[in-house]
DNA sequence: AGCACGCCGACT
DNA sequence: GTCGGCGTGCTC
């Protein structure tokens, strides 16, 4: 017998299946998805099994499989094909998908085994008899109900069991026992209101396979998820719940495990190697019918799919942002066409992409415009910071330092939120809050120190640094940055009395420090959360009634063609934070860009206008969704070398794709990373035949230099 | 990716 | 004369 091995390696140039020889005595081990171990070359590696074929004439002498690693599938059929779309799609190699699918232990050469965690079990075999005393029976019925560990017999000594045990009465098994992750749950039951129970009607009576829920903060989305989730599990159907790692707080996941308590299975990061592989194999083996878990969950081996649900569908988080750079929202769709399966997407602000197939009619839309409960949205005032700054030093404006007070002295708690996204390098002019921007590109062109110029990363153009302010003629052009420290300390002297709460990412590196900052805002132990984007997440705290954001526009200023949806969205989201009780809510935005739409759109929560207006500059900016991006990095020490051949590349792919459009090469928004430069070529189609084999032979081309690079990005979610 | 083989510079 | 630089090619 002959096995097609597909060898750890994970360079492009060995990205094929090897033949081994099967030994005689690992025959009846051996099968498709499990791990061997092979010698290759001049080395041993580990590798999957993904054929097997009778015996054949071959024109060089094939090697042995020196053992067989596993004694269960790992890659099911249905993960092998998954793979090879994986690859068709990314243009990783083969291997490096079916890596990315799998839990560290699982992975071929994944070098730290996870040892499987092992625990006697005693079996009743036979009824107790008449040869046994009246101590004996009493040990034996208490087995009647199911096999027991010699832990939940505390007061029996091993010594009795194993009398038994010798007596034939009980029966002794190592069984592979879990690690807990959390407790069973309590059931609690919900009702739906009439809007979420016509959704679930509607997502279970419709033919269509794809959903996009619209739902603003509040409607209760995850009320419809449940529901769906416990329809489908009452036929024996399973469902994975992808969210994005930052919004799996214990918050959330309480309301899931109160519901269906033991049957979840989590996944996440801050889960060990041992963890991971434990809530794998549960799935694996059909123990749980939920998951719940970051972009990697959407490989959850479930064999019988209901439902894939993916919320906070807006979430950048679900691209990976390295290879093999899958879309988990691309997954979901193949493998629910292979079970026959949903997806679910929900957002309080769709991207642009997803809105826009919804009103092809390519998703099935669905509204949810009101909140669960009747809770209002929040008034937002928008601050201007030009205006403001004029009369106050530091960062709070008078109304927001008013509110806050005010806020405090009725007892109720407020969050602030610092917009740290994009605090890269771009100038601003402090007097009239202009941006300098690409003419050709609409984007925000970036500040290189160290040639004190300005570039745009897209096209390439490039420009001095102004002395002065284009838009008001005043010297005040700096380039921003300020840390949560820093609003801190500035926030005590103003309320000397405030408690407050920081969060961002320094404070909640710490293994379960972000659930203690939660918690004890939640236990009103603070009255101000203040922190970056982590505080705009999915929380939920009805003693909230005051959202102040301090910068309501750094995040426009980031050179991307999405900034101004970050911004929308990130808004929408952090407004929908206030006021989630019978409570009114306030929110203040900060802002230098008043009547920019994003905020302005964001203000009034009006999703429509920004998707109208936001779509009209995509579509004159030849951006996704009316076109599709893909960018082409070129890597090398050789600063000179990597910039010929990023010209050489350019030159090829105008030659192939003629339908494209090029843009670049331009240096890559992080130039030079570890000494090795980078430059970009951004590519922008409708439809370009060949697209796929002529990059994938580029990438083949350069695999085997040592020297320059190549990767592919296709829908890069940042360019 | 690794690792061996193989062909040119400056050195105990 | 050799040690070792890393370009080139191969791995069932």
């Amino acid at each position: 017998m002959i096995a097609g091995v597909l060898v750890e390696v994970t360079n492009k140039n060995v990205d094929k299946v090897f033949s081994y020889l099967v030994p005689e005595k690992e025959k009846t081990k051996i099968k498709i998805g499990i791990r061997v171990q092979v010698p290759f070359a001049t080395r041993i590696l580990e590798g999957f099994v993904v054929e097997l074929k009778e015996n054949q004439k071959t024109s060089y002498t094939l090697k042995e499989i020196i053992q067989v690693l596993d004694d269960e599938v790992i890659l099911n059929e249905e993960l092998l094909q998954l793979g090879k779309k994986m690859q068709e799609e990314t243009l990783s190699s083969l291997i490096y998908c079916y890596q990315a699918m799998l839990p560290k232990s699982l992975k071929a050469g994944g070098k730290k085994k996870v040892s499987k965690k092992y625990e006697r079990v005693f079996y009743l075999v036979k009824e107790p008899s008449d040869d046994l005393n009246e101590r004996q029976k009493q040990l034996l019925f208490r087995f009647r109900d199911g096999p027991k560990r010699k832990e939940d017999l505390k007061d029996v000594s091993l010594a009795r069991i194993k009398l038994l045990v010798a007596k034939g009465y009980l029966e002794e098994k190592e069984e592979e026992v879990y690690r807990n992750v959390f407790s069973i749950g309590n059931k609690k039951r919900y009702s739906l209101t009439e809007e979420q129970q016509k959704a679930v009607l509607e997502i279970e009576k419709s033919p269509d396979k794809i959903f996009l829920i619209h739902g603003v903060t509040g409607s209760g989305k995850t009320e419809v998820y449940m529901e769906l989730i416990e329809n489908a599990l009452k036929e024996g159907k399973q469902s994975i719940v992808l969210v994005p790692e930052i919004s799996l707080t214990p918050q959330m996941i309480e309301r899931f495990s109160s519901r269906f308590g033991s049957r979840i299975a989590l996944l996440h990061s801050a889960l060990s190697d041992g963890e991971k592989y434990d809530e794998w194999r549960k799935i694996e083996r059909g123990e749980v019918d939920i998951v719940i878990g970051a972009r990697s969950a959407i490989f959850a081996p479930f064999k019988k799919l209901a439902y894939i649900i993916i919320d906070e569908e807006h979430s950048d988080s679900y691209k990976q942002e390295n290879n093999p750079r899958y879309d988990a929202k691309e997954i979901a769709k193949i493998r629910a066409e292979y079970h026959n399966a949903k997806v679910i997407m929900g957002s309080a602000t769709p991207t642009l992409e997803s809105y826009a197939r919804a009103k092809k009619g390519v998703y099935y839309l669905i509204e949810l415009p009101n909140r669960v409960g009747g809770g209002t949205l929040p008034n937002v005032k928008i601050i201007d910071m030009n205006e403001a700054m004029r009369k106050v030093q530091g960062h709070f404006s008078q109304e927001m330092k008013e509110a806050l007070q005010k806020t405090l002295e009725r007892g109720e708690q407020a969050i602030l939120l610092l917009n740290r996204r994009g605090y890269a390098s771009f100038i601003t002019c402090k007097n009239c809050g202009a941006v300098i921007k690409c003419p050709t590109c609409d984007i925000t062109l970036t500040y290189h120190k160290s040639s004190n110029n300005l570039r745009c990363h897209y096209c390439g153009y490039g420009t001095n640094l102004p002395k002065e302010c284009p838009n008001c003629h005043q010297n005040a052009l700096k380039d921003l940055g300020v840390g949560t420290e820093r609003i801190e300390e500035e926030l005590h002297t103003y309320l000397p009395q405030a408690r407050v709460l920081r969060m961002d990412f320094d404070t909640t590196n710490k293994k379960g420090a972000h659930a203690k900052i939660i918690t004890s805002f939640a236990n009103q132990e603070a009255d101000i959360l203040l922190g970056t984007q982590i505080v705009a997440k999915g929380l939920d705290f009805p003693n909230v009634t005051l959202v102040g954001v301090m910068n309501a526009d750094t995040s426009l200023n980031i050179p991307d063609f999405r900034s101004s949806e970050a911004t929308f969205s990130l808004l929408a989201q952090v407004a929908g934070r206030s006021g989630r009780s019978l409570k009114k809510g306030e929110v203040y935005l900060q802002t230098y860009n008043k009547d920019h739409y994003a905020i302005h759109y964001a203000a009034k929560n009006d999703y429509l206008s920004f998707y109208k207006k936001e779509m009209e500059n995509r579509r004159l900016m030849k951006y996704p969704p009316y076109y599709y991006l893909a960018c082409i990095k070129i890597l090398s020490k050789d600063e000179k070398l990597c910039y010929r051949e990023s010209l050489k590349v350019k030159k090829i792919l105008e030659k192939y794709l003629t339908s494209t459009i090029l843009l670049g090469p331009t240096p890559d928004s992080i130039y030079k990373i570890n000494n090795v430069y980078r430059f970009r070529i951004i590519l922008k189609y409708k439809y370009q035949e060949n697209l796929k084999s002529v990059l994938h032979q580029l990438i083949i081309h350069y695999a085997r230099s040592g020297k320059v690079k190549v990767e592919v990005d296709f829908n890069p979610i940042h360019v």
